[in-house]
DNA sequence: TACAGAATTAAGCATATTTTAAGTTTTTAT
DNA sequence: ATAAAAACTTAAAATATGCTTAATTCTGTA
């Protein structure tokens, strides 16, 4: 899932984004108004959330969501705001937003928040699997029959996205922006590298791989 | 089970409200603190707990809660209060509240204190474990077997946190704010150096540990 | 005030992970 | 059949992460 952050103090910023990321969100951060609406409208983009502060330089954050819902777009849209602007903050659920959660607020509050917007319940066993391949995101392991298998943060990472899209094709532009969160002229090997350690990692050599090359486009796994 | 929650800000008490129906729970809410007096006190009701804000118009929670005592109702009640009236709560438990929450707090932290409160009517001794390692809560004691381990504050509260999530991956920001309330952009490693001495305290060399790391997340006790 | 234990910070070390880079193989189009 | 493009493989360099120890600060208590 990809949250954009709108927010312009870098502290926060960036205990947004690790604190996210840690919860497998793949996250981007916008550090004004400007940028923030621009990455939010930009069509390749597609953000699943929007997290943005009340008070940004370059432009509102009010007015973000009035431009980005008079686009028709649709995904939810969370408001950090300061202890003292509450009128606002509901006032700018009656322009567009989701929901809004007052600085200083606790990153569990916040999570549990994206969730209800995402209905992610928290509590689920969430599990992803194709053919003998298990995939728990709760414990963050991996099974091949009952054989654990140990993956790196990437390759997990990597593995979950297209398990999460099993069936359709994954471009490697999307797979960059993803899970590696890359978002320009790539120039880099990476994707193919992993795949790679990937594939030794859970395929065997009598059975037919579960990750098939779609060529010029990306990768799939597809449905059981 | 039904909650009836006392909360007088519109935005904190849909968070609640959404949050707590999503869990399945029966929620309704008062916005001031007369109106939460005579719902809580109709006959008709009868809701298994009360979350009542500290600070309400109308009619103080603690004497809500003063009130609904003296006529016998024994659900148990719930406070939510701000920062700096922790005094004030205190006050307020020996007033015959159950437990208290400081905003701003955690949604799982609200559901695990009022799974508490549901299932144990009163003082019952409350223990957490995984295989050999037994914690009470009430006692404050830890054990190995039947060998008694001594913890610090700290290690006991790392530990329980681990505990209470049980076969789910703590993420170190989780665990900075639970255990050690901080909640904006830390830098440190004091996580490392716990997990370090509680290791070193609970596992024994000829057998695997309890606490799995996972690489670039945090950390984890499986289920058993 | 001085002490002891607890909590935190800081630093170095070891190692796992990620990325880069370069050579090889496979596929596709002409 | 051959050239070009895409994908695969491998190894090394660079980076990040976690573990451990020791020093420092904090806190409660005699």
């Amino acid at each position: 899932m990809r949250i954009l952050v709108i927010e312009d103090e870098p502290g926060i910023a960036r205990f947004l984004k690790e604190g996210l990321e840690e919860e497998s969100f793949a996250v981007d951060v916008a550090e004004d108004g400007i940028k923030g609406q621009e990455m939010a409208m930009d069509n390749g983009e597609e953000y699943d959330l929007l997290l943005v502060d009340w008070m940004l330089p370059g432009m509102s954050g009010v007015e973000i969501v009035r431009q980005i819902r008079s686009e028709g777009l649709q995904m939810p849209v969370i408001f950090l705001t300061a202890r003292d602007t509450v009128q606002d903050a509901v006032f700018a659920l009656e322009m567009g937003a989701n929901d809004y959660i007052r600085k200083p607020f606790s990153f569990e509050e916040l999570l549990a928040r994206i969730r209800v917007q995402l209905r992610e319940p928290s509590g689920e066993t969430s599990r992803l699997a194709t053919g003998k391949l298990q995939m728990d995101l709760n414990t963050h392991q991996v099974f091949r029959d009952d054989e654990e298998i140990s993956l790196t943060q990437k390759e997990f990472a990597l593995l979950e996205f297209l398990l999460r899209n099993k069936g359709k094709a994954c471009s490697r532009t999307r797979i960059i922006e993803h899970v590696w969160d890359i978002h320009f002229d790539y120039d880099t090997s990476v994707i193919d590298v992993y795949i790679n350690s990937l594939r030794k990692k859970i395929d065997r050599k009598d059975e037919p791989g579960f990750i098939r090359t779609i060529r010029g486009v990306g990768y799939i796994i597809q449905e059981d």
